[in-house]
DNA sequence: GCCGCGCTACTCGGATAAGCCATGTCCGAGTTGAGTTGG
DNA sequence: CCAACTCAACTCGGACATGGCTTATCCGAGTAGCGCGGC
């Protein structure tokens, strides 16, 4: 099992995004310099972020992304899986009901223990992803760090 | 991301393994024809599984695999982990070290928040299948089920 | 009758090939801002 | 001086190759029971 190395870019993304005065956009290409990642491959992930609504994109000169909500309205579960997928990693391909002991159609009306099993961790994980919105993210950011963010992108802001 | 087939069959088979009577054995052609799967693939789990010392395995005539621990010894969490692995499927690359704007070391001393975020989830996973042992989900099984279970294998049993 | 040995059949285990999804890249459509020109 | 038009550059978005991991399979090493022969 392995996730998608996009999924940390995006969350790193999202959290560079909240830092920005309202109304400044960041390019593809600035966020792809700031981390040292592939332009083009990160736009890919960038535009799933549209996609799900969690970010906003604008074309021409001044274009880039900005983040559609507030960064309190926005969690890391709809990071997560609006680049991951919003797809179990486990999917219960009912081996009960095949093979030389399939169990009749009638015994198997309620999801198997295995499914269930799997499906109770599932949700734990989602609600652990759930509880942590955006702007406790960036607030848990060091004072040093923000600074240098703010004095990197500092560019007389919002327009 | 997709997690392996095999973690479903790994489970299946622990819950059958888990109905047998003290030292009865079954073949990982038998648990194939059970549920209908690829025996030589099936037995490269089951294989993971002996490695981790989940279950037993015997060669020879009459040999075939059994529960290494009681039932109440064995959790969800052993089984999916022996199989996919213990490698969390978020690996941190430590972007905020790399690109243009790169955190200088000193500042990284701490783990990064996205990359807490994720171990929080995937620990809340990892518990959620801790939790659960093997001897719950047997004895979650419908009468009916372990039944057919037990005639299918009564095979005058243990040796 | 009993013990030891060899054999055979059966078991699992690791080394060996295809298929699919994540990765990585490219070029084209769309949009916005600025410059220019005419009124 | 102002407004509208044209242009051009810059942006993102989807279509196109590549690689690694999961899937799938085969054959070989090992083992335990069984039968046979000798004592």
């Amino acid at each position: 099992m392995k996730m998608s190395q996009g999924v940390e870019w995006g969350l790193h993304c999202a959290i560079l995004l909240g830092q920005m005065p309202a109304g400044k956009k960041l390019t593809r290409r600035q966020l792809a310099l700031h981390y040292g990642v592939p332009e083009a491959y990160l736009g890919k992930h960038l535009n799933a972020l549209v996609r799900a609504g969690v970010l906003a994109a604008s074309g021409g000169p001044d274009g880039g992304y900005r983040l559609a909500r507030p960064p309190e309205a926005i969690t890391a579960l709809d990071i997560v899986t609006a680049i991951e997928g919003s797809t179990s990693p486990f999917v219960c391909t009912e081996i009960r009901q095949q093979g030389a002991a399939a169990l009749p159609r009638e015994l198997c009306l309620r999801p198997c223990g295995v499914s269930a099993v799997m499906a109770k961790a599932q949700a734990a994980w989602r609600k652990s992803l759930e509880d942590q919105d955006l702007a406790s993210l960036i607030e848990a950011l060091p004072r040093s760090v923000r600074e240098r963010i703010a004095a990197r992108y500092d560019a007389q802001s919002a327009r």
